[in-house]
DNA sequence: TCCATATTTCATGAATACTCGATATGTCCG
DNA sequence: CGGACATATCGAGTATTCATGAAATATGGA
């Protein structure tokens, strides 16, 4: 992860449509979801949807696999992961006893 | 943390000063960093410097305080852990066992 | 009070991003 | 092959964002 797509993944995700679909694709876990329904899901015109699917992926924030007819997107949580990690990188100049308490406030439930 | 926030957030890492901005302060810990100085470091001219700590304060992701003169920064541990729990909320649906194999990718080491 | 320093605010022009209609590509089925 | 369906790409118009120079605000000290 550089910084260049670093800043392609915030950009990504600066724009209402694209972190709504990245949320739903989240929500929708390993199973997925089809362009189309995302689409009627989100109410959003299909050439839209496709530009905005095609920023998220080309951030490293979505996957897509063809099924037949239609394509189904993914989100890509490594791709989330390494953005992370990017952008908390050497927190506190490396030294884990300042480190620590920040970083475990950052520390989400599920 | 809401949606409008959260868009505000991402739209402010997505600029390259100021993500440059962001991860000086956090790699500067709780010490934090003045605005001169980070104008310094990162070469950028002051007024320029001032509108981007200002989209990253209204972001929630740095906060401020005056001393004399000067005014220092520092990166807000909380901002970044609220705007990542909305961003991965109720992940795969909520299910923890499809959920935390991936959850667990986005673990960061420090 | 007056000046120097540190930082912010304002107005503007240039570059970039967004949505949309139209069209193209890819896939299935008869 | 031809038609229907799902999705992607293209071109154009509009809106948003960004850096900058100039000016304003805030603080400390003589």
């Amino acid at each position: 992860m550089d910084k260049t797509a670093a800043l392609s993944a915030f950009a990504a995700l600066s724009q209402p449509t694209r972190l709504d679909t990245f949320r739903l694709l989240v929500r929708a876990g390993p199973e997925g979801m089809t362009a189309g329904r995302i689409g009627e899901v989100l109410d959003v015109r299909q050439n839209t949807l496709s530009a905005n699917l095609a920023v998220l992926r080309h951030a490293g924030l979505v996957r897509n696999a063809r099924e037949g007819r239609t394509i189904r997107y993914f989100a890509d949580f490594d791709g989330v992961s390494a953005v992370l990690r990017f952008l908390l990188e050497d927190c506190c100049g490396g030294e884990p006893a300042l480190c620590r308490p920040l970083l475990d406030d950052i520390a989400f439930p599920c």
